[in-house]
Order: C-alpha cells, then sequence, then structure tokens
DNA sequence: CTAAAATGCAATCATCTCGGATACATTATC
DNA sequence: GATAATGTATCCGAGATGATTGCATTTTAG
C-alpha cells in the first residue's frame, strides 16, 4: 500500500495555517473530508504533529486545530520526519552472510550512500516551510482562477 | 513489504565487478547465494539492468553474469532508476476533490516538491558510480582486515 | 446542567506490495 | 546428449498501511 502520510500532513497543516489566517475553523472531520477520507487517520497523523508542536489541538465542543508555531518555523522536512517516525528512505537487507569482500562489508558501504540520499532529500523538503508552501499554493490558486475565468469569458 | 530491489541490484552489480576484474564467475546462483535470497528474485532484477546493458547474461552451460559498461559509466543513479522502475518517491492521493482553495491546488504544488525531493536524491546517487563504489568496499575490506589481524594478534 | 461536539485511543479488517518458492521452457556449452 | 545457465510465469505468504468502527474523555455552547 502506498504510504500517504506525507502528503496528507501537508495538507493538513497547511489547510491549518489558511485556517488560522482566514479565521475560519478546522477540525478533524473538516480535515478528513477534505481529504477524503476519515477522521481516524487524520488523528493519528495528528499524534505526532501535536508531539513536535506543529500543531495544537482543543479538545472539546467549538474545538479543532491551530498552530503551534509560525508557519515559518515549520519546514516540510520537519513535517517529514514527525510524520514518518523512523522510517528509512532506502534499506538494505540485514541479515547478509559474509562470504565475499563484497558482501562482508556491502552493509556499512549501503549505509553511506543512504545516509546520503537521505540526507540530500531532507535538504531539499528543508528548503521549504509552510508560509512559502502556503503562499505558492494561493498563487497557483490565483493563476487558476485566471484560467477558469479567461475561459468562461471565451464561452460568452 | 520493504523494497530491497535497489540494495540488491547494487550488490549484484559489485559483484559482477569483482569477478570481471578478479577472472572468476558470476551466476544468478552464486549471486543469490552471496545475497542469501533465491536466483528467482536475482533474475527478475536481472530484466531491467540487462536491458539497459550495465549487465550482460549469457545463457547456458558456462554462462553467467559480466558487466555491459565500464564501471565507471554506471551511477547508483542508473542503477536506481532502472530496477524501481517508475515508482514515485513520495506519492500524494488522486483523487482529492478540489473543495477550496488548498485542496483544488495540492495535488500541483505536491508536484512540485516531490519532484524537487527526488531530484535531490537521485542527485546524490549520480555522484556514485560502480567503479568508485567498489573500491570503496574494497577499502573498507581492508581496513576490516586490519582491525581483525589486530585482534588476532592481541589475542595470542 | 446537559447535550453536543470535539479529540484520544484501541481494535479489527481489507487491500496492496513485494519477496519467496517452484516449475519449466529455452539455449548454449562441455 | 547431458549439463548448466538464463528467461519467464505463476502462486503464495508476510507485512505495511489506510479504512472503519466504536467508545471514553473532555470541553464548551446553549
Amino acid at each position: 500500500m502506498i504510504d500517504l502520510r506525507f502528503s496528507t500532513a501537508l495538507q493538513m497543516v497547511l489547510s491549518v495555517a489558511l485556517a488560522d489566517q482566514d479565521g475560519f475553523r478546522c477540525t478533524s472531520r473538516t480535515l478528513a473530508e477534505g481529504l477524503a477520507t476519515n477522521p481516524s487517520f487524520i488523528r493519528k497523523l495528528l499524534i505526532p504533529l501535536t508531539r513536535e508542536g506543529m500543531l495544537v489541538a482543543s479538545i472539546g465542543k467549538g474545538g479543532g486545530l491551530h498552530l503551534g508555531r509560525a508557519p515559518e518555523q515549520i519546514t516540510l522536512r520537519d513535517l517529514y520526519l514527525a510524520v514518518m517516525e523512523d522510517k528509512k528512505l532506502l534499506v538494505g537487507r540485514e541479515d547478509i552472510p559474509a562470504q565475499c569482500r563484497i558482501s562482508a562489508n556491502i552493509n556499512e558501504f549501503f549505509a553511506e550512500v543512504a545516509t546520503d540520499a537521505e540526507t540530500a532529500m531532507l535538504n531539499a523538503l528543508g528548503r521549504r516551510n509552510i508560509a512559502d508552501s502556503l503562499a505558492e499554493v494561493l498563487r497557483l490558486d490565483a493563476s487558476r482562477m485566471k484560467r477558469v475565468r479567461k475561459t468562461a469569458n471565451a464561452a460568452e
């Protein structure tokens, strides 16, 4: 099964950021509806996100979700690491018998390669934060609306 | 289940490179033994590797595997792309209903992020090739042997 | 004060991916 | 011609992960 945790968490945090900014309320139910998934999965992802202080959840009627830090202080790297727990990007076999010069050292070498690759990916994610990302999404939306209007006009 | 294709293919190609260099023979059976797996899986991975010309397989008695290109001309990036087919590093949901400014644009935005991250990782893998890697593994082996000898001497 | 509405949490189920295992055809060589 | 290799297809099982359900707990709105 495909791992949707990161993409889901990203949309969650972006939605909460927009809600905080525009003054509407975000709950696990509204997020689940916007993501075509169920509140249970949302709340599962909420655990690491609140633990790391990126989101704050208030229980009870009228409760919901808010950002726990300024959106500039939440990078996609933080988000990825929180939500993916300790899942490795690249993994090797654990139980390779040391039979030759390759197999006796492949684990150590592969660990180097995997660390390299993972670090590079995390650095790429670290260059974006929620404030940037929200701005980018809203920019995409503006140009999309422009296209929509243009098409509507052309149809008249 | 954990995806072992890349790490397995890497050890396969390194072993073939060493075999070519040292003059011993490599078959899917010997590779499978060295990896504690089965020849069928090795041969499954062989398909993309021979298709891309990284390895050449000769059928029949006395046959086996050889490098199809100079080891300097095979990067770990090539290896990863060949063996992982079109598997994406990060994937989002396909079927998000466009209900708000976030959900209407999240797919486009997430595609940017995913491409960024994947490119960064592939670039990291592209900085290594099989010649480098084999040299590194043999270097690791030499220092390991040194440690082993030192321990043996200390035990006398 | 009470009912509603939110999170927190646990258990179970369904589904999909991927490696393992097996079998056999084909091909090349000794 | 026997042997030994790849090429290929099929089926199975384990494991990961999202979906679903249910309920306890907490808070607040009315």
